[in-house]
DNA sequence: TCTATTGTACATGTACAGTATACAAGTGGC
DNA sequence: GCCACTTGTATACTGTACATGTACAATAGA
């Protein structure tokens, strides 16, 4: 493996945020379990520097993961991971998740995707979840 | 029912732009069947009096959909739902949607959509997606 | 205590989203 | 054919969000 491994990729060319970027792929990470509670996420500037961004945007970003409760977060220590066990209900989140489901889906179809591939990974997700 | 169907429904408040949420919506809607080849879709000023928004934003995200090849677009006779049946093939749309799903999840487990809703969800359109 | 490290606050440049307004290109009745 | 009307388009303008530059505050460690 490469020295450092690299905790995710942003696409600087794209017309999506890349603060959005970051707290997506980084919420991807935690949530497949990635890190342990107790440990320390790259410095707003390290992963800024790795990223080629200014470590404000990476701030902004760990701010988000702080706000929902994933990092605790201060200065001259670092980001921290969280236990995050507490899963609070949420009424219209899983309408919202729906719905999102759909689009990405119509999206993928539009851009040529497989309905097949789309179904097939999907299924694999699903029976991850499940099992989890 | 209501005496005008809506055809979808955005969020004014929600930081995603108005008419990204138009094109993801109505592309769902598209990919869905709810259209025949050869329907009129509401013209950009009688969806953008729907919606509450101007009718440059509705033109917008018609615009995008008809690049897309879903939408056949002329001024004095509205917006035409096309055939679009020709699938390109996409080499990274597999892998971005792949990613994109993730990050979807992710979010849902966030907001505290229990995983096995989430996986339900999933599998049940992969299902629909696999018979069509 | 002193210094380096780390996250934060604030101001700035730039690009994009949404709107107001005027225009061009078709449609349909006469 | 003419003319009013409908529909999408183009342009200018305003507010806001993204990303950055720079300085600051708080913590860690020698």
């Amino acid at each position: 493996m490469a020295p450092n491994t690299p905790v995710l990729r942003v696409d600087l060319a794209s017309d999506r945020p890349v603060y959005e970027q970051i707290v997506s792929g980084l919420r991807a990470v935690l949530v497949a379990g990635e890190f342990e509670p107790g440990d320390q996420l790259p410095t707003v500037r390290q992963l800024a520097t790795d990223l080629g961004v200014h470590h404000n945007t990476v701030a902004e970003a760990y701010r988000v993961l702080a706000d929902e409760g994933w990092l605790d977060l201060r200065r001259g220590r670092g980001a921290v991971v969280l236990d995050r066990r507490e899963a609070k209900p949420s009424p219209e989140a899983k309408q919202g998740f729906a719905r999102r489901l759909e689009e990405l889906v119509a999206k993928a179809i539009t851009d040529g995707v497989p309905r097949s591939k789309i179904a097939d990974h999907m299924a694999a997700l699903a029976k991850k979840l499940g099992k989890a």
